[in-house]
DNA sequence: AACATTTATGTAAACCTTTACATGCAGAGA
DNA sequence: TCTCTGCATGTAAAGGTTTACATAAATGTT
């Protein structure tokens, strides 16, 4: 609409350079209180609001940063996404929220917008692509990688430790007695979903519990996939005795699929669930899970980020948060708390 | 990092102008096919990407559009930014996603990107701010509302109908033959609360009952204050027999809060909700709703936000998508469909 | 009074593109 | 041979800032 004002105008009528009129922007040059005065009156005048673009192409900076997430409608990322956007406000960016869908085409369309310098920083929820591909953009641009942990790899990131908390909850199902303790475990191809079915093995490895392949299903995080696996798992023969889920969401599916079954939670079948979303302590029963402090991984990756864009030292490059079990209803007897 | 090859270097070593290599990457003036390859091999050997500042301020076009929902967590808004994010991306643009939790200052800063040209289109999920702003913002910048419609306003709008979907699912619980129908409201100042209010009130209107102030209470979209509005409701004297939440995300505060009271739904009390957010259909039990076409709103008003920005005709500028009642089990007898 | 210092302001380059206009040149028609 | 047309390319302006450097005026120092 009607074009703009631009710092000429405001030159011009406060009978100025232009320069003097960036002066009384920035502050940072000392400029006369009278002159200070008409530029500040012409500004109002002409309703003048400097050009972003042109700052930015000036400074090279756009203050945007671009936080990818694999789902946006997944309520674990978007309270991950809420930490990111806090942090990032308090350090002077915006953010650029997207969702990949784990299309790694959309995943490096937006990745591109770095590269075209449209955004200075990225943070990496989930790595699904190819890790070559990762390890060099990170070395060629400022990145982090929030909740996720690449193996072997100097990324920074922030996460907990997937492995030993899906060990722990998996111990506290079979401390309850469970012999047939299913898994419904995240997309193969993401680094947690892995992290977590060690954990999972390696728990019922130090109880002397056989392996099952049959207790093992595949999910992709998204409710639909936790009812249908679930209800996979419950044609089985041997029915489980407990299902740990890689995540609320999915759990959620599960509990409604054990329900439809005919079948109660958790005096049937006992559920375990991961991340401790809002929901978990609301769902009937409530879900015993594994807390992960998702607000200040957001928030902690956007410091690490912002560090590493200014070419700072960030000390520690690899940060582990501390997660925590809280049992609930779902997973029967011995209940040692209420959410 | 290492600085960046710039469109001059790439024609230094080609031995072209920067118009010419200009032209190789826009492909629409002619250029002899022997300089033509000269030139990609120079970009290539640089391993140049066009910067896109330089580009955005050249031709006053950011591609980025801004959406501002209230809260991200909320599933409802994180659906209609997956439409919104799916639109842009099929028109070539980008979305910023901003939460402003009701925040005035929040939303203002987020607003102000656009009159620095950081950004070229607005959506505004809820209008919380006062209307003068919003009339003069709209009358200056391309935007559009989705979800809420301001009435006597012409700022283009995609939702649906709010009063009418209200009526129709408190209609449905009288037709149960339900008596004392609570209402747990949004927040009283956003515009569709109050329709949602109205919708239930002229119900109840309409069937001759009598209006119950103690019936009506304030939440704020957020699983929590549908637990306490709802627990508070169930310490009213004279029990309510149902309660119409005006979000599913309140609801299943609501039915957790029923639960922890030790009362069942939808025996002791009838439950319904609004929106058929994704998880409706999974608790337990599953929630009697309202479907929103929430995909097809953010992907409809990105549609509008579009050819606002290029000042094309937009024949409508008020659209009202169809909602469906959905009925699960929340509400009880009378079921005509299972989720 | 001459000079040094400080303060206020202006000039112009730089950031990196896109594009209107100008130029040069080859082939075609007279 | 001369002019006309059309293609390929170059030149330079424009987009709106910030900022290094230059200049000018005012103040202070001896």
């Amino acid at each position: 609409m009607i074009t703009m004002a631009t710092i000429h105008d405001v030159a011009r009528l406060a009978k100025v350079s232009i320069a003097t009129v960036s002066r009384v922007m920035s502050g940072a040059d000392p400029v006369n209180p009278k002159t200070q005065q008409r530029v500040m009156e012409a500004m109002e005048q002409l309703n003048y609001t400097p050009n972003g673009l042109a700052r930015n192409l000036r400074s090279l900076k756009t203050n945007v940063i671009i936080a990818l997430v694999p789902d946006i409608k997944n309520p674990f990322f978007s309270e991950v996404i809420r930490g990111i956007e806090d942090g990032a406000r308090e350090a002077g960016f915006h953010v650029l929220v997207g969702s990949t869908d784990g299309d790694r085409e959309k995943a490096k369309a937006y990745m591109a917008l770095l590269e075209e310098s449209r955004a200075d920083g990225l943070i990496l929820t989930t790595a699904q692509m190819d890790q070559a591909f990762i390890e060099d953009f990170a070395a060629r641009r400022p990145m982090v990688l929030a909740c996720e942990y690449i193996a072997g790899s100097e990324i920074p990131c922030v996460s907990i430790d997937n492995e030993s908390a899906a060990r722990k909850i998996t111990k506290h199902l079979l401390a309850l007695g469970h012999t047939r303790i299913a898994h419904i475990m995240g997309p193969s191809n993401v680094v947690l979903s892995q992290a977590r079915l060690n954990g999972y093995k390696q728990a019922l490895r130090e109880h002397g519990m056989p392996e099952d392949e049959l207790l093992v299903q595949e999910g992709d995080f998204s409710i639909e996939s936790g009812y249908a696996v679930a209800k996979k798992l419950l044609s089985i023969e041997r029915l489980p005795t407990a299902i740990f889920a890689a995540s609320d969401v999915m759990a959620i599916g599960a509990l409604r699929a054990i329900h439809d079954h005919g079948l109660r939670v958790p005096d049937d079948i006992a559920v375990a669930g991961f991340d401790d979303i809002n929901m978990a302590s609301y769902v009937s029963p409530a879900l015993t899970t594994i807390h992960q402090p998702r607000y200040e991984i957001g928030q902690r990756s956007v410091q690490m980020l912002v560090k590493l864009m200014k070419a700072e030292e960030l000390g520690q490059a690899q940060v582990v948060l501390e997660d925590t079990m809280i049992i609930r209803e779902s997973s029967g007897k011995g209940h040692e708390e209420k959410g």
